[in-house]
DNA sequence: GTGAAAGCGCTAACAA
DNA sequence: TTGTTAGCGCTTTCAC
């Protein structure tokens, strides 16, 4: 059996009182005491039931993170982000992945009402419509957000990331600039489109006469936009909202004998790791993931703190040209 | 306030046993006070402190898996797995990502001793040299492991999957076939090696007159062990340790002016989703990840329950023959 | 079938 | 500075 703190209160001649301040506010306690309870505690081999602190506290130090799915490569890095923020505060980071529905979301967040975790940080929206309304869950949302969600947001500035990308492909004589979009509902689309349509209008261009294809963010969705294009013919550049539709593109781009980047240039959004590995390595808009993490957590802690927090905390992108982008041949 | 157990007990007017054991056993209590204590709980909205329940009956309903690197793609899908099983069977799961390093790892070890969880899948085997003595922790391994581990473990025989891989090669003609290979003291990696030599020597062939080079698993290093191969004019095929390499060779090879699979034949081990989707799409050895991270928390649920369990689990691996390979031109 | 009562291991008043 | 005591919310004997 593991020892526990009467255990130890017994070996170090103290009361269990003792034990326990002298763990949790050392100062509280004399020099002499603290180091007898110390030797106790190594002598024992004790280690805290965890549990049994937070029944008596009711917190439970752990912070659960929704992800739609888990195998997404984009959620990984900004899970680790909150995870480095969290362990250092303490809180454990439990992983839930939604798998694209509300239901198991629901599962997760139910994990409040049970103790089981003190507060909840979104990387999805797909979530119970209650929540929408507003909650009371301790909640922060990551990347993904409704627009006026009553609910704190770290996110990137999409409209503006859209309209650097294209105001670049612009700046090196690009004129038909096609677009691979995701599910037009989601706000994070609709940003990116306004940036797009505003940089074009800027130029002199209209969305109007630009191809432009529907995706669901999955390579699969990329690579048959591509193939479904329309109004494509004189198209030199073809932006992408994000880089696994970006690498579905591609990919199809170079089975039809259409080379990157000398016939057509191809910009993605997000960064993964594959941006930088693919053949030719994608010109992107990054977005610091693991900053995006950290700066979630920190809000939750900040929640947790009962300290005033931003609503809307929005991290910096960076379009990072590589070579998947090239002026159009004359 | 959350109300707790003595309300639902108020309301219902019977004792808190009984509330307990309308949730526990509801076959332990009469249809009638069961459906008292049904609606109590659904009026009074009340949700079990599942911290209370879990000091009460010690144990916390958690496990914890131990993965090197959460960015790490081949490690999503087998967390997916374990994920799905566990939920079943009303555990959690709390990922912990140790970034390599064994401090890391230790912190979550810990969470057993805290009784913040109840059982490890470590994915990892950078340990504390303590636990390879053996542990009486509740563990399992899975994908890695140590040669006569004392531990549970979850894998595929590495050493069949590249032996098929390489026959396959000779099969479709290859005579010069290269390898980069992942860190030469890794279990994992010198029974990969194993298959290779035992498959050209099947052959006639020998491994001494083969282009090989060492990498460490990541995607520049395939980059740089294929800028620096020697001894490799004739190599007609290139077989590596895992996809991430594989898919760095390739990029290295078309930096060349190699065409693949014209001129080199490349096969990578795992089946990341991104290896379906390279240009050209890579063949390679399929690891089921979901079916390994189901396994290893089936194995950790039977060592629960107390029963025997299985120490070395073999899943079955699958040559994913795509454009890649070809034969040789001769 | 149900209730009374003890107690899981810990922390936080309150006293001393 | 330290000890005494109560109790976090639940489950589980043990009686009835």
């Amino acid at each position: 059996m593991m020892p526990t703190i009467k255990d130890v209160a017994r070996i170090a001649g103290v009361s269990t009182a003792t034990v326990s301040r002298a763990m949790i506010s050392p100062d509280k306690v004399s020099e002499k005491t603290r180091l007898k309870v110390e030797s106790a505690i190594a002598e024992s081999g004790f280690s805290p039931n965890v549990m049994a602190r937070n029944l008596r506290r009711s917190e439970s130090k752990t912070v659960v993170v929704i992800v739609p799915d888990i195998a997404n490569m984009f959620f990984a890095n900004i899970v680790r982000g909150i995870q480095a923020v969290a362990l250092q505060a303490g809180y454990k980071v439990l992983l839930g992945d939604s798998i694209h529905t509300v239901e198991q979301a629901k599962v997760y967040l139910d994990l409040i009402s049970s103790k089981q975790a003190d507060g909840v940080i979104s990387l999805t929206a797909e979530l119970p419509k209650e929540i929408r309304q507003g909650t009371t869950i301790p909640m922060v949302m990551a990347c993904e957000y409704f627009p006026s969600f009553p609910i704190p947001t770290v996110r990137v500035d999409n409209q503006l990331a859209a309209k650097n990308a294209i105001e670049y492909l612009v700046s090196i004589g690009h004129r038909k600039i096609g677009c691979i979009s995701g599910p037009k509902q989601n706000p994070i689309c609709v940003a990116r489109k306004d940036g797009y349509q505003q940089a074009l209008e800027q130029a002199g261009l209209s969305l109007s006469e630009q191809a432009f294809e529907e995706g669901d963010f999955s390579f699969q969705s990329g690579y048959s936009a591509f193939m479904n294009m329309s109004n494509h013919e004189d198209m030199t550049a073809l932006f992408c909202f994000n880089d696994m539709m970006a690498l579905g593109a591609m990919k199809a781009a170079l089975q039809q004998g259409v080379k990157v980047p000398d016939d057509l240039s191809i910009v993605g959004f997000d960064d993964l790791a594959f941006a930088e590995f693919a053949s030719p390595a994608l010109t992107t808009i990054r977005q610091p993931q693991e900053e995006i993490g950290r700066n979630a957590m920190k809000v939750m802690l900040k929640r947790f703190n009962g300290d005033r927090v931003n609503f809307d905390t929005v991290i910096s992108t960076q379009l990072l040209v590589r070579s998947s982008t090239a002026p159009p041949k004359t």
